[in-house]
DNA sequence: TGCAAGGATGAAATCGATTTCAGTTACACA
DNA sequence: TGTGTAACTGAAATCGATTTCATCCTTGCA
């Protein structure tokens, strides 16, 4: 069933049908001719034609590492929630975590004809820029600051800042365990902010109390691991709350009590940090809130509103639970 | 740049260049006069217009409750793993667990051209069967077994039914607490499994010891609390592990040790499972599994080697923690 | 009465590819 | 020499919509 068909059997032309589903002139008796019409056969117009004359698809690209992380499912979510609303449907890349892919999917999915795309961030190597440079539709990058580009990403600085300054407040100079720096965001940012809590309180970092780590609670486990052999911290910052987790987890098979001889904090607000045996203090950085946000962002820029480009920054909420409890309890 | 340009650029026809990208016959020499403007260029050809003339899109729509569940993520995972290897984009659908919409996005992905429709299912309404005639394009359905359908599900039941079994090897005789029958998977079968495990111990199922409950943490944490203000069974069942860590909360509420003076047992092996103050007794779907099978499935069937309808039913793994250690310990 | 404005209409052009089809060339083989 | 086959070619038809444009029909108003 095509347009022509559906034109001939309800007595008009072409045009009509396309002007019945697209708006303009159309008198209410053709209107209704057609819409029994419509009624009668199911019909729906092919969205392959559509695009091709229109050339657009609404589809949005999200191009991100894996689905079955947490915080990724919740920008996804967030972001699947308001496009959905508006009639654009998600186009999906899984990275699986290799920037290559990244570069490869972000060109496949430019290629493949979505109206605008979403890039869940991590790192940007010279083939990143070169690619986002080759892209003539909106952009908007999730989790990462990025110069010249739309942007939606969280205070990590911040965030890393204030959980240092309640573990030093709690009476401990902490630890920190880490990732890469080639994540601005996760690693240089959280990073960034330890150290600025430590000289603000005026204590020197050392460079033998950091540690870099994998994302993976394993990592986490083998780093504190690694850690505690060498040393014995009042306390370890640790980017992520899944390195957190890890870390509590090496810490009480080291014999100490995790919120009394050892304090941890995470970054995220994992489901997972609330529920272990001794809950995570972390940071609540508001994923599905950047997710639709960034969506936002994307509708306005699909209006061709986008006078510039926009950086949101979003806030983050201390979460303060057992883990931080201090030496006394 | 269409192809028209491109051909004229490389000084060949149209022709040879659809078959530079789709095969056909070919001389050496154009196929490098055709390279060179290709690389040139940067030309791709048209996905609308390829899917305007070949009726394929190499887009496969998933229809999935909210993608911030863990096994829904896990699912999606494993699908997108197989299928973008072969070329294949998601079009993804969150229906937020709104039944109403499954069957909207089930119908507005039909239209929109995917060439296949994965379906994360959790219950079957006459509206769904309905859509789901009509739609004439390959579908695969997961989570769920439905007859006439190619489906890719889990032994809800066996896994059930092995877990009650442990709780009541274990010396207990296990309360339940489960979801709505009308989840056919999670709910019904997970319950069936529980009320054969008691009726091979030679026990008899007593309506007062089932509860009823929602899928969040928080539902299990109410129900169980309702379970205890009741009676104190010696082990609860779970039909899922959220509800069962809300259960584990509220027992240690009401000052029992899980694990010792009430064991828990739930389904899904979660990552919040794991890490609990008591470590959760589970079963392992293989969940990322189930999805690769799918898009296994999918494949199968786009190549037309869809002998009639399949069904895979994927096994399970019991993982004993310390929540059901065992009233001695 | 005349005329401008705007509602309503549908034929035809267009989007950018694939596929059909008619035909050429080259070569092997009887 | 004739013939069958395979490699190769490109003009033209086609997919199913949107959009342009010329035209017709009403009104409302001077």
């Amino acid at each position: 069933m095509n347009i022509t068909e559906l034109a001939a059997l309800a007595g008009v032309s072409k045009t009509a049908v396309s002007r019945y589903f697209n708006g303009g002139y159309l008198s209410p008796e053709k209107r209704a001719a057609i819409d029994a019409a419509v009624k009668a056969t199911g019909y729906a117009p092919s969205e392959a034609a559509r695009g091709l004359r229109t050339r657009r698809t609404r589809q949005i690209g999200v191009v991100m590492p894996r689905l079955s992380s947490e915080s990724t499912a919740r920008v996804v979510d967030g972001i699947s929630l308001v496009l959905a609303d508006k009639g654009y449907r998600l186009l999906l890349a899984n990275t699986a975590n290799i920037p290559a892919r990244e570069v490869e999917y972000l060109d496949a999915l430019r290629q493949s004809g979505v109206d605008g795309l979403i890039f869940l961030a991590s790192v940007f190597t010279p083939e990143h820029r070169a690619v986002l440079k080759s892209i003539h539709i909106p952009v908007v990058i999730v989790a990462q600051q990025y110069e010249g580009y739309n942007c939606v990403y969280h205070d990590d600085l911040g965030a890393a800042r204030d959980l240092t300054a309640l573990l030093i407040r709690r009476g401990v100079r902490p630890a920190y365990i880490g990732v890469t720096a080639q994540d601005r965001a996760a690693g240089w940012a959280r990073h960034e902010g330890y150290v600025q809590a430590l000289k603000q309180a005026g204590l020197a970092p050392r460079a033998e109390e950091m540690y870099l780590s994998g994302f993976r609670m394993e990592d986490g486990y083998d780093r504190a691991r690694a850690l505690l052999a060498q040393r014995r911290p009042g306390g370890i910052f640790c980017a992520t709350d899944a390195i957190a987790i890890g870390a509590m987890q090496a810490c009480r098979e080291a014999g100490l009590q995790v919120g009394r001889d050892v304090l941890v904090a995470g970054v995220g607000d994992s489901a997972m940090g609330r529920v272990t045996a001794v809950p995570l203090t972390s940071a609540h950085l508001h994923y599905k809130t950047s997710g639709q946000e960034a969506a936002q962002l994307m509708l306005k820029l699909l209006r061709r509103q986008g006078a510039g480009t926009r950086a949101v920054c979003l806030g983050y909420e201390i979460i303060e639970r057992a883990s931080t409890a201090g030496p006394g309890m």
